[in-house]
DNA sequence: CACGTCACG
DNA sequence: ACGTACGTGACGTGT
């Protein structure tokens, strides 16, 4: 049988969405890009002098230009052309305050403050640089934005539906069935609010983030009038920020009532001016039923020759406010405003501006060169027969030595080029061979192989399924034969298939998933799919999506047709991928960390996880027995107290008793309700006995559930849990453990500690735990180069002392135990990147306190702070941050205009290159342990990695042997300017050995 | 399937 | 202008 590889790739469909044309106020999104880009020392800041202060913080080139506005301007501009997908494009600008405006009033805009210094030049800038991109523009000197942007629309909206995007809500009154508007807010918060109360999907909508769609009916259900009233609205209700007063005496909600009632100033004023005394009583009464309140009649209608009011005002108001739609633009036609961007020079551009994280091929504005990998139509053999398979794999080692021989021939050796300030201890590791691998994908049915599918080109790309006297081992032993050819096999998440692959820390086996990890450790997923997608512009159906529908149980796998798809499409794009992936790689220095630490580590979680850890059975069932009477009695207690039964477990129907039944006085509220965590709990506590027991019960049924009921169901027939550790979830380099989270075991209550105890060690051995002693203070230290931090730590003083004594002014000898925690508290801050505001609620002082905490902090280890300065600003060059061994984390936020974001991406930039090398240090130590036990023969094994702690079962006659080399490689795993210290403790369960 | 809550480093 | 500590996973509830 055989499948044409066209039938399986299936080409990337060109999705026609419809034309448009997106008209932007550039001065609008360039000053909400400027005030978004700003330093937040700056937003803060009160008086001009302050502000200049930070001027220097300002993003700007080398050279002293200020780049912050246009950057984000060209940010948003490049997301849009990628998300939204515009056809044409035309931005407007107001380069000139004396437009035809105020020749009728010189106060238009009379009111706005200077342009701030960093902004004034970026105007001109944004404009060169959306002029070499080959944007159309259009400004002058007497008229503004919105007249561009409202003749544009009434020229084109016959001809093209049209998006504008601004800021300026004066600009609603262009929105027609045609003309929608995007509306930028300053915060994601209220366009999501405005979203959600009309119940629509951004996603759906598919607008820009931060802005609101406005149609017509949307305008009319948020403001009440048709678009077309809003400058007849300002003509009444006036617009402050463009200085235009309106009819003095006449506030905004009125004005909006008397305009939902006449539409028009013309229509309102038709009616007052022909109104006698009786007319203007009863008119007083009928707008009483429209909710004004004062009656502004008078205000309306008031006369006078030297001020401007009443109707005067009203007219000219309106006037002010409209926009122009009909400015001579010649014969520009809508084909001149297609999209073209010209990427040269563009790049030119970005490159002159020192943007290194906007890259032209980001926006996809080009058609993407046509993948020739669509083209491909290679054939997939599918067969059994032995004879075939034998063949299939001498052509297979063939081709690939000759492939070999022809890239060696051309290939230039390669520097792997590493930053990373930390060389990697010599062991045994992979050797990948240059630019090409055989894809390899195990298909697996029940935790057994039932067949296999190898990709190799066109002349050695097959399905084998387990039939007749193709067995899994049969398999495994043809596998094992490419490996011993040192054939290269590029495989997604090798761990799975390790018990079918007989491969080890120096075979030269490629996890596509691990290398897709470090090169974007904050992604969802490393599937084929997504891998091809992002790499290789491949669109392929997603393994989930092969299977949708279709599936037969009572068949097996490889009976059904589209699991040899899914299977192909992961050969296929693991082969493709290979190069792609070692390229870069090598490029970002990643290379000793994949080669060095996460592959070999691959093999010792494996080992881990085969092992397992004995569990006594009986006693986890002993300990949710009493659990189980205790809840019961806690139950029954509060059930008392409240005077009605109810689901304490539902925080829905608790929160329900305690605020309301109770009469409780609540804290924070939720989405979807009271809150009612522990935080809020424990304040309450002395306001009614039941709220004790509720936090009784909240423990106990946790510890019961997820504890001692939950660990029993993993237990496996050896008696043993075999969790999995997770080498490719967290962001920072950290491992993760499930099912069950082996790493989350309780330990810091008494009681839940107890469950420790049934973790044991098999007959005949012992727990060794050995965990490392504040090791990412002591990285701080070292990573921070702070002079006195690394005194500390050489001198092994008390840090949490220490810096108790200097940030309180207390001698060393005369801190408090209080001071003391609060100084830890401090410590730990430091670590997770500070906020005064959180410190401030962790110690329960306040925001000021708490500042003053930090300042002192700061300038007792001033080394600390530079460096987490200098973290923020590497970030924001670079786009990622980096741990010793030159793992990176992407920061793309550093620079986003919403400050929540933004602040958030600071503190994941001052933590992560911390805690990623404290995990990289503990991958290594693990790799040599495991090692070493393996090496010397040694029946000890490593069972558990808890971040900083490692358990391992150790036979009684190995203890010392085994305790000595788990302190010496964890402490020697890495060389840093502070020693590591390690504390290794045994036990006859892991109660007991920690 | 999202959310709230809580267990760990 | 925003209302937060960094990194995880499992459970129960309620849509």
């Amino acid at each position: 049988m055989v499948i044409n590889m066209n039938d399986i790739i299936n080409n990337k469909q060109d999705s026609k969405e419809g034309d448009y044309l997106l008209v932007i106020d550039g001065s609008s999104l360039l000053s909400t890009q400027f005030f978004g880009n700003l330093p937040k020392e700056i937003m803060f800041a009160k008086t001009m002098e302050e502000k200049e202060k930070y001027f220097p913080k300002i993003m700007q080139t080398a050279t002293g230009v200020y780049t912050n506005a246009v950057y984000g301007f060209l940010r948003v501009l490049l997301k849009i052309i990628k998300d939204q997908k515009p056809t044409y494009l035309a931005v407007a600008w107001d380069i000139s305050r004396n437009t035809f405006r105020r020749e009728i009033y010189p106060d238009y805009k009379g009111n706005r403050g200077e342009t701030l210094e960093p902004l004034k030049d970026q105007f001109k800038l944004c404009q060169h640089v959306l002029k070499e991109m080959g944007i159309v523009q259009f400004m002058d000197e007497r008229y503004e934005a919105d007249d561009f942007s409202g003749t544009l629309c009434q020229k084109f909206e016959e001809e093209v539906p049209i998006r504008v995007m601004t800021k300026d809500n004066d600009y609603l009154q262009l929105i027609t069935e045609r003309t929608n508007l995007w509306l930028i807010h300053s915060t994601a918060k209220k366009t999501d609010e405005l979203y959600e109360k009309y119940g629509l999907s951004k996603k759906e909508l598919n607008v820009p983030d931060r802005t609101f769609l406005f149609t017509p009916e949307l305008v009319e259900k948020e403001f009440g009038i048709e678009p077309s009233s809003v400058p007849s609205l300002k003509g009444i209700g006036g617009d402050s920020s463009d200085n235009i007063k309106g009819v003095p005496g006449v506030g905004e909600a009125t004005a909006v009532a008397l305009i939902k009632e006449y539409k028009t100033v013309e229509n309102l004023y038709e009616i007052l001016n022909n109104l006698d005394e009786t007319g203007k009583k009863e008119i007083n009464e009928y707008w009483k039923t429209l909710g004004i309140k004062r009656t502004p009649i008078n205000a309306l209608l008031k006369i006078s020759d030297t001020e401007l009011v009443g109707e005067k005002a009203a007219i000219l108001s309106k006037t002010l406010a409209t926009i122009k739609k009909d400015i001579d633009l010649k014969d520009l036609g809508l084909e001149q405003l297609r999209i073209h961007i010209n990427t040269e020079n563009a790049q030119k551009c970005f490159n002159e501006l020192e943007f290194k994280t906007i890259k032209m091929d980001n926006a996809e504005v080009e058609d993407s060169s046509i993948n020739n990998l669509r083209f491909e139509a290679d054939k997939i053999k599918i067969t059994s027969n032995l004879e075939e398979v034998e063949t299939l794999f001498s052509n297979l080692i063939k081709l690939w030595e000759k492939n070999q021989k022809k890239l060696k021939k051309t290939k230039k050796s390669r520097n792997d080029k590493s930053d990373s300030k930390i060389t990697i201890k010599e062991i045994k590791k992979p050797e990948y061979a240059s630019e090409d691998a055989v894809g390899i994908k195990l298909i697996m049915e029940n935790k057994s192989l039932v067949g296999i599918s190898v990709y190799y080109g066109s002349e050695a790309s097959f399905i084998i399924p387990c039939e007749g006297f193709i067995t899994p081992d049969f398999l495994t032993s043809k596998l094992n034969g490419l490996l011993e050819k040192k054939i290269t096999l590029a495989i997604f998440d090798i761990k799975k298939y390790l018990p079918y692959l007989n491969a080890n820390e120096e075979s030269p086996c490629f996890d596509v998933t691990i290398a897709g990890y470090l090169l974007e450790p904050d992604a969802s997923t490393y599937e084929y799919q997504t891998i091809a997608e992002k790499y290789l512009e491949l669109d392929l159906p997603s393994e989930k999506e092969v299977f949708s529908g279709q599936t037969y149980a009572s068949l097996s796998l490889l009976d059904q047709d589209q699991y040899k798809k899914a299977a192909c499409y992961e050969s296929y794009v693991a082969h493709h991928i290979y190069p792609v992936l070692l390229k870069l790689l090598s490029e970002r220095g990643l290379l000793p960390l994949f080669a060095g630490i996460e592959m070999p580590l691959v093999y010792t979680l494996y080992d881990m996880e085969q092992r397992g850890i004995r569990v006594d059975t009986n006693g986890l069932k002993d300990y949710s027995d009493q659990l189980g009477v205790s809840i019961v009695e806690l139950e029954k207690q509060i059930f008392e107290l409240v005077g009605v039964e109810f689901n304490i477990n539902s925080p829905k129907q608790l929160g329900e008793i305690l605020f309301q039944r109770l009469g409780l006085s609540y804290g924070k509220k939720t989405k979807t309700g009271y809150s009612t965590s522990a935080e809020v709990l424990e304040k309450l506590s002395s306001e009614h006995p039941v709220i004790k027991l509720i936090l009784q019960y909240r423990q106990l049924t946790k510890l019961k559930s997820t504890y001692a009921d939950g660990l029993v169901s993993y237990v496996e027939g050896d008696g043993r849990i075999h969790g999995t550790f997770n080498q490719t979830i967290a962001a920072t380099g950290r491992l993760s453990s499930t099912e069950p989270n082996l790493q989350n075991i309780p330990i810091r209550m008494e009681l839940g500690r107890k469950i420790r105890k049934v973790f044991i060690p098999e007959d005949g051995y012992l727990f060794l735990d050995a965990d490392y002693s504040q090791i990412e203070l002591r990285l701080l230290a070292h990573m921070s180069n702070d002079a006195r931090l690394i005194e500390a730590y050489r001198q092994a003083q008390d840090i949490h002392r220490l810096t108790a004594s200097e940030v309180f002014h207390t001698p060393f000898d005369e801190v408090t135990s209080a001071q003391r925690s609060n100084a830890k508290a401090v410590n730990f801050g430091i670590v997770y990147g500070i906020s005064s505001f959180s410190l401030g609620q962790d110690l329960d002082i306040t925001r000021k306190e708490a500042e003053e905490y930090i300042n002192k902090y700061f300038m007792t280890y001033p080394g600390v702070k530079t460096y987490l300065d200098g973290l923020i600003e590497e970030g924001k060059e670079t786009g990622v941050v980096k741990t010793l061994y030159g793992r990176i984390r992407p920061v793309p936020n550093l620079t986003n205009s919403n400050f929540m974001k933004r602040s958030a991406e600071e503190r994941i930039a001052m933590n992560s290159p911390i805690q990623g090398t404290a995990a990289d240090i503990m991958k290594l130590a693990m790799i040599h342990v495991n090692q070493v036990l393996k090496e010397r023969k040694l029946k000890s094994r490593l069972l558990l990695q808890i971040h900083d702690e490692l358990l391992v079962e150790t036979h009684e006659s190995e203890v010392e042997e085994v305790a000595k080399i788990m302190k010496e490689e964890m402490q020697q795993a890495a060389s840093l300017s502070v020693p590591l210290e390690v504390e290794v403790a045994n036990g006859n369960n892991w109660y007991e050995a920690k």
